[in-house]
RNA sequence: GCCGACGUAGCUCAGUGGUAGAGCAACUGAUUCGUAAUCAGUAGGUCGCCGGUUCAACCCCGGCCGUCGGCUCCA
């Protein structure tokens, strides 16, 4: 048989000669560090019989798609060595993931943490042992027969639901998963792993079935990038705008007010109504129109937009003089209240109603987080409500608008997301299948306006309309929830949003609704990991702390706090008598951009030594050379340090 | 909501049934100092809450609240 080498040379080989022995010919450095092979593309076990000849690739340690190769075979130890020492449990599934691997297990009683390590020792022991892992295949009914023996009542499920007439398993020692591969090709090639964590998990997913017990881990090929994963997660958790947010003072949640609920303190104010300002300056300017609506509004709204009866158990509602009320978990119908009270012309259109807007969201205990989920929030909304005609346009201009926002925070990196509906099953969606064509098309156009590259959704739109999802990356590299535009067919007709065409006929409007930020909380919490605390200048909620030396400069500094504050600077005094390091490291931890000595030199020069966050020492600069810099960085809204 | 872990001073953490501790922060005083911690003193706790066991509970048991890691669901 033919075989393309993976220089691209053709040879020649007997029938049935193992992939490994093909990598031996092609190069025998490459055999000893080759895990798994592609053939045609196709993921096979390295000791796999070539029966057709193809073209072969070898995957090795360092390759993209080994990583995977190396968790999953990781997971499968992870069973092995529970089996081992807890022979009564049952396995579930044990998947790779993005970040590592985990496994599921049935079992009466808790895992314990120290259970996971006994498990971990296991798992090391077995790896020593070096067994073969072999890939076996067999008919259906045997594979059944064996985790029928076992009990592995989970596994049988999976193979009569999963399998075919032949289902494939792994093999290492004793232990055997149903599993379609491929594997490492023994025990001993196992790389580097860890046990993280204990969690319980749905079988299949579904609230509606039993809970097991998963273990997650992590593997990687090599000791040091697992350690190098592992500094990542300690740097994750010292961003952590739940333990840095109160530390700067910027929020806290009370447990006497209730879970859910942000309690934003002096400094988070000042982030957030930068915030406001930047954004209700930049949407004046492109014609939106402010708005404000009521907390609380008749159950009757509700009914009519649909909410009460698809919204409720996100809900609060509540009762005044024998009338339902709800908080609102939404300002959408409010804003089409405002646009609904009085007649609209076409003349008038588009309308662009924002608000910033407060809801309320009942959300299950469990899944409330910090300042990203929460029960009361702020959304940066704004409704569009225009003709069809003006669609493009609006939406070019909404993604105009987004990569300002993103580009002002310092999100460099970002993907789009296109969720369109499921097309074979329209009875699940508002609106008619033209509607849903001509949104999506001004959606895929406005993208390619503007050179933004996206990936297609299918079926994972609302029921209402298609939307565009926004995903930003943080400095550490890691996705966050951003920007979002969505149509919305299902309002304006149930609301009945229309206008006056120029014929004089009654017109359904489109409705568009979107938000840049999401939610103020969610996204102050995202930025406080993405800049780790430290604020770009024009967000900071100290700019600079002007810091005398001796008393004796203490006026001359008070002079400087004057100056820059008359320049509209947030700017303190540490007039504390401690020594210059001492103000320097407090204003250093709490992350302030600048800081401004003021000594006997620099009263008599009329300057100070501006000290940075970032850059440390910069010497001395004029009073109004330093104020004329962070003023050109604060009005410019620099993003960087 | 469910599974598991956790909850001691503002923060970080000691404390295995017998009178609650340290460092930092706070406060007071001294010190007047040149780029990440000056020194001394003082104060600060219903050990998350409620109940039970016990002569005695921060510690053991139960319930509740909250937080964290997940599952399931979303801005």
């Amino acid at each position: 048989m033919e075989v393309v080498m993976p220089d691209g040379s053709v040879r020649a080989f007997p029938r049935g000669t193992p992939l490994s022995a093909i990598a031996e010919a092609a190069d025998p450095a490459l055999a000893r560090r080759a895990i798994a092979a592609l053939l045609d593309g196709v993921e096979k076990d390295i000791y796999w019989p070539l029966e057709g000849g193809g073209r072969i690739e070898f995957i090795t340690p360092e390759s993209p798609r080994a990583l995977e190769i190396y968790r999953h075979t990781t997971s499968h130890l992870l069973a092995n060595a529970v089996k081992d020492l807890f022979p009564e449990v049952k396995i579930g599934i044990g998947p790779a993931t993005e970040e590592g691997f985990f496994y599921d297990f049935e079992r009466r009683e808790p895992f314990t943490p120290e259970d996971l390590e006994r498990i971990e020792a296991r798992m090391r022991a077995i790896k020593e042992r070096d067994l073969p892992i072999r890939r076996i295949e067999q008919p259906k009914e045997e594979a059944l027969a064996y985790f029928r023996r076992l009990g592995d009542n989970l596994k049988v499920e999976l193979v009569s639901e999963k399998g075919g007439p032949v289902v494939s398993c792994y093999r290492q020692g004793e232990f055997m998963d149903f599993c379609t591969g491929p594997h490492l090709p023994s025990t001993g090639r196992i790389g580097a792993f860890k046990l993280l964590s204990l969690a319980g998990a749905y079988w299949k997913g579904s609230e509606e079935n039993q809970q097991l017990q998963r273990i997650y881990g992590t593997a990687f090929p090599t000791d040091a990038r697992l350690q190098e994963h592992l500094r990542l997660l300690e740097e994750a958790k010292k961003r952590d705008h739940r333990k840095l947010g109160p530390a700067l003072d910027l929020f806290s949640v009370e447990e006497t007010a209730g879970p859910g609920l942000i309690f934003w303190h002096p400094n988070g104010t000042i982030v957030r109504q930068v915030m406001e300002d930047f954004w209700k300056e930049e949407h004046r300017r492109r014609g939106y129109q402010m708005v404000t609506t009521p907390h609380i509004a008749r159950d009757e709204l509700w009914r009519m937009s649909g909410h009460f009866e698809y919204y409720r158990e996100n809900m609060y509602t509540f009762e005044i003089e024998e009338s339902g009320y709800v908080i609102k978990p939404m300002n959408c119908p409010g804003h089409s209240l405002i646009y609904k009270s009085r007649l609209r012309s076409y003349r008038e259109l588009p309308i662009r109603y924002a608000e910033l807007g407060t809801v309320y969201r009942y959300e299950r205990s469990g899944v409330l987080h910090g300042m990203m989920r929460v029960r009361g929030f702020t959304q940066d909304d704004a409704h569009i409500y225009c003709t069809r005609e003006q669609i493009l346009d609006e939406i070019k201009g909404v993604l105009d608008l987004v990569i300002t926002f993103l580009k002002t925070f310092g999100y460099d990196r970002y993907e789009v997301d296109l969720s369109v509906r499921d097309a074979t099953h329209p009875e699940r969606y508002a609106g008619n299948a033209d509607g849903w064509k001509m949104a999506e098309d001004a959606l895929v156009q406005a993208l390619q306006s503007r050179g933004l590259s996206y990936t297609r959704r299918e079926g994972e739109a609302v029921f209402y309309g298609p939307k565009i999802d926004v995903r930003m990356f943080d400095a550490i590299g890691r996705p966050w929830q951003g920007p979002t535009v969505q149509f919305d067919f299902n309002l304006p007709q149930r609301l009945g949003i229309q206008y006056i065409a120029p014929d004089g006929s009654q017109t359904p409007v489109v409705m568009v609704h979107r938000a840049i930020y999401g939610s103020l909380e969610r996204f102050v919490g995202g930025l406080v990991e993405h800049y780790a605390g430290s604020f770009p200048v024009w967000l900071a909620p100290v700019q600079a702390v002007v810091m005398p030396i001796t008393d004796r400069t203490r006026d001359y500094a008070r002079e400087v706090q004057r100056i820059l504050r008359q320049a509209g600077l947030r700017c303190d005094l540490d007039e504390r008598s401690e020594k210059i390091g001492a103000k320097i490291r407090d204003a250093q931890l709490k992350k302030v951009p600048f800081m401004l000595i003021a000594g006997d030199r620099e009263a008599q020069a009329r300057t100070v030594s501006v000290r940075s966050r970032r850059e440390g020492d910069l010497g001395p600069m004029g009073l109004l050379a330093i104020r004329d810099r962070m003023v050109q960085m604060n009005a410019g809204r620099v993003p960087g340090p």
